[in-house]
DNA sequence: CTGAAAGCGCTTACAG
DNA sequence: CTGAAAGCGCTTACAG
């Protein structure tokens, strides 16, 4: 019984008692931590060996103070719950691994001022970087709070007035392409329903969408353009006000999952058969979309690379490559599955 | 032009830089910002507009270095893409920032090693507690490694052997609820699908449903328990061997939304109406099981409930109040929608 | 009550 | 190449 017993909660091992142990000291056992300076593989081998003899790890907060950067990332994220935002929030932190960063959650529930606390995160320094995701580009304070953050990358959707680099889905090419796939199964009287007027991401859906109506000559008519949050509640209202139409449309792009839930639901309840009675694409098919009833036809986005990328990016900027502050559109797919019936001309 | 131009990049302020712009110790400000010591009012204000003068904010590195502790938590998690997962996780976030605990994610993909190494995470105080969502619950390994860790949460599923606090929905009566509503319903010939023999969260559903057929007396046939991971695709092996079968089941509980995907996936695609054709309780209730097709009737996990309950006690562990290590079940709750057809007799 | 000073555990410019 | 030492920016026991 010669000190053999396990000493409980016994202080943890620092650098110091490492560099005891193999009679080195802690600055050459710190630079083979982290420069790898060459060292007798004699050497190395004791350093290893006292390393998991001690159980050593070494202390974040003390690096991170000494560096001046902590290799951790804040995603700030309106809503992890929500599906879309859960897939995104997969391919962020998949690539923060690969890139050995942490990643630090920030829900703002959509918040202005929380987006903008967050912001002080970076400023003082507790992340190294920020990915920014908000459904408030509209909002004139955040571009302001935005100013002088050089780690910041817009994810999803802008910041108006911003000139942070912003990774996004091609929304234009996903209003175009959905516009087009309902005109081309025969569908003339159209709706839409889909984000915020003030969003970036909204716009480009509806820009698209009115792109390919427009390409149509005027066969095509837009019976209407209803836009709100994105939210269920938008699509339960949008869904009513469809419904009162006379005569209704025959198709809808719903420019949003959650947007399509809450339509989905008030079809439902009124008995509105989607497919049959009524055709409608969607937008981001994250959901299980396939297991709608129907199956929903959707323009699907690219959500993990879109998060990977905006690590990649952010990696960058924190290593200090200032490339220009560009906007990159990464492309949209259409998921063709049941929900939009080709129309007899 | 005295200095007054708007020098980028500014050293941050410190501590020291606000002491000396209102003439006081660092000290007296540091006790100011944490103790809340009594000061005189002209003095408090003077630090107060020092610091939005200086645009001060403390050096949370610096912080958790002297202090020992971060104010962080983790969670370590499977896969946050997992709508489940994605809601437990929205739970936790939320109940996280009312503590004024930061949320570090810490993602596994269900690998026990990276589950392992999450624990380093704590034991070298990069974090000061951990919630761990596990699927490994079985793996003498992790037991093993949770030893000595005093301030980690298991939040959904337990660990064998393990005596970490353990907050969890209550399996048991949820397989009882599920199985009872289908007998209620008059089913007689009912399969199981659930998750891992090896998990309590997979034995407390099915352990709840036997329970529900005793009481039947042996007027309920089991026809299949089929145990299998948490995955669409165990779903789907289920479908197959159940629709393989002879005579069919008339009912099925399926204790996981995420096995509920894969087993209709292939229901759909070999035209089994759920409902009509074979009743299904599903379990969990985060996707959006109302749009399905059918709407399906599930037991209703207490997500937010059970991230809320994990992060308070995680806190107290924090805090050192040293409360016993007991599990907690919290309720479970029967939602009746459309997927289960009351049969005559 | 208050301030000077030590200490938290690293990293790295500096001198040998 | 190597080590002693300063420094990162806080907190708090200690002495006044």
């Amino acid at each position: 019984m010669t000190g053999k017993q396990d000493e409980p909660a016994r202080r943890n091992a620092t650098l110091k008692d490492v560099a005891a142990a193999c009679g080195l000291s802690v600055a050459a056992v710190s630079r083979y931590l982290n420069h790898s300076i060459k060292l007798p593989r004699a050497t190395t081998d004791r350093i290893d060996a006292a390393i998991r003899e001690l159980r050593y790890q070494p202390n974040p907060h003390a690096r991170s103070l000494s560096l001046g950067r902590s290799e951790t990332i804040g995603l700030v994220i309106p809503d992890i719950a929500n599906p879309y935002f859960a897939h995104l929030a997969a391919g962020v932190e998949r690539a923060a691994a690969e890139f050995g960063l942490g990643l630090l959650l920030c829900p703002t529930l959509s918040r202005t001022d929380r987006e903008i606390d967050y912001l002080g995160r970076l400023s003082g320094r507790h992340v190294d970087g920020l990915l920014f995701v908000t459904n408030n580009g509209d909002d004139p304070a955040l571009a302001l709070a935005l100013k002088g953050s050089d780690t910041v990358v817009l994810v999803d959707d802008d910041i108006d007035g911003a000139t942070a680099p912003t990774i996004m889905a091609d929304s234009d090419q996903g209003g175009f392409l959905a516009g087009s796939h309902l005109i081309e199964n025969g569908h003339r009287r159209i709706a839409y329903v889909g984000g915020p007027a003030g969003l970036s991401s909204s716009r480009g859906r509806l820009g698209g969408f009115r792109r390919a109506i427009a390409k149509a000559n005027g066969s095509v008519t837009v019976v209407a353009e209803l836009q709100g949050p994105y939210s269920s509640e938008h699509g339960r209202n949008a869904a009513n006000q469809l419904l009162a139409l006379e005569p209704r449309p025959t198709a809808i792009f719903v420019a949003s999952d959650e947007i399509v839930l809450g339509l989905l639901t008030v079809f439902k309840q009124q008995g509105v058969k989607v497919g049959a009675d009524i055709s409608v694409v969607a937008f981001d098919d994250v959901g299980p979309l396939e297991l709608f009833d129907p199956p929903l036809t959707a323009i699907r986005q690219p959500v993990a690379a879109l998060g990977r990328r905006a690590v990649e990016r952010v990696f960058s900027l924190i290593k200090g490559d200032s490339l220009a502050p560009v906007t990159e559109l990464l492309p949209v797919e259409l998921i063709i599955r049941s929900s939009v019936k080709p129309l007899h001309r």
